[in-house]
DNA sequence: ACTTGTCCTGTCATGCCGTCAGCTTACCGA
DNA sequence: TCGGTAAGCTGACGGCATGACAGGACAAGT
């Protein structure tokens, strides 16, 4: 499906083509990690990965590209982020353990890539369907579940008819990225404390009711 | 309290230097409604101002300098943010009428400041303390009310001991930011529809009960 | 008109951007 | 072993943004 990774001007990469292209999304991954988006430069990761620039412009069409590349890659771990709610179910107990795990998945997978989520997030904000594309695939498989949790629920008559399934999971999964964006201003709240209420807020809105511990 | 308003060189700005400045503000706004953060230069910023970019940098250190201010003045409007919830209840019917005020004071608020918004989160987001101070600033008053709210319902005993006033507060009202950013992304659901589904869940998290409507 | 202090711009050195031609390296068939 | 071909890399270049400076334009008071 991937066909053969190419270069910028067409031509097919090989093994050291293929481990130079890599490096360099290391290295620009690591950049992202300790700069401002703003203040990355393709200088800057085409010296770190010990080559010139004009390597750099042979795999990518610019520091976008690159960081696509990456959020490409990233997003295909991040479909697995919705393993939890295939099994978990949303009844009793188990309700309560699933939209724990469910919270600690995600700030789990937010605290390994917060720096490149950011920055799909500024994309998608700022109107660039590519990013907004990345990003719905990662949240996409955990809101539609949740979304599917809510209508089956609303069918056995449990939550009113008038709530609109997509709208309450869209809303909680925001809730889970953005917290998870901002862990730092939670200053007061410790981390460990942060994830029950959340975990509480999510069983909340999908079951209407709280968890029985 | 704010002083007089001073050029990079540490000169004092009269009326007419006053008026390029705000102007050149001005302008920034509008190249952040219409190109990425990231794109954003001095250059163009003075262009549209009708000046040069040595003007800009006599009264910013750079572009994100501009930014901070333009995101001071937009932190001082937004403190009127938690009026609606000064004044509201969160008892019964007015119980849902609050919860739907500060939802439509919210999605207004970041409709009219979108651009700049995303900036000052992304910049909080990668640690700036001055970005993530203003943040605070802007979304504090409301956190801290709705904290205040839970605190005294469970005091009250209408609310879990184990629950942290301060968590939840926040988790809600970064969901409530984060939606507001995302609005477009939310394919299928109309606006109209997405309101009170967000008000039902600020209800949720607030009294721990469905409204009555 | 002269002075004073504010305000703006022309200009310059520096550094990054993005592209090209051309050199080096690896692979492969004869 | 040896050339041929394509992949891989870089030096160098014009172009543009940055940030600093000195000096000219302007308004206001005398």
């Amino acid at each position: 499906m991937t066909g053969q990774v190419r270069t910028v001007d067409g031509r097919v990469a090989g093994r050291r083509g293929q481990a130079t292209r890599q490096k360099l999304l290391d290295c620009l991954s690591e950049m992202l990690s300790s700069s401002p988006y703003r203040d990355v430069k393709v200088i800057d990761v085409a010296r770190k990965a010990g080559t010139s620039p004009a390597t750099f412009y042979q795999y990518f069409p610019d520091v976008e590209g690159a960081v696509l590349e990456l959020a490409e890659q990233m997003a295909a771990e991040g479909a697995g982020l919705s393993e939890v709610l295939e099994e978990g179910s949303w009844v009793g107990r188990a309700g309560w353990r699933t939209a724990q795990d469910l919270v600690e998945g995600f700030l789990d997978f937010w605290r390994r890539n917060d720096a490149l989520l950011r920055v799909v997030d500024l994309g998608a904000a700022e109107g660039d369907k590519r990013f907004a594309k990345i990003r719905a695939k990662i949240l996409s498989s955990v809101t539609g579940s949740l979304a599917a949790t809510i209508t089956e629920l609303q069918s056995k008559g449990r939550i009113d008819k008038d709530v609109k399934p997509a709208a309450v999971a869209g809303a909680l999964v925001a809730m889970l990225a953005s917290v998870a964006s901002h862990q730092k201003s939670f200053q007061g709240v410790k981390p460990a404390e942060l994830k029950p209420n959340l975990a509480l807020l999510v069983h909340l809105g999908v079951t209407g009711r709280k968890p029985t511990r």
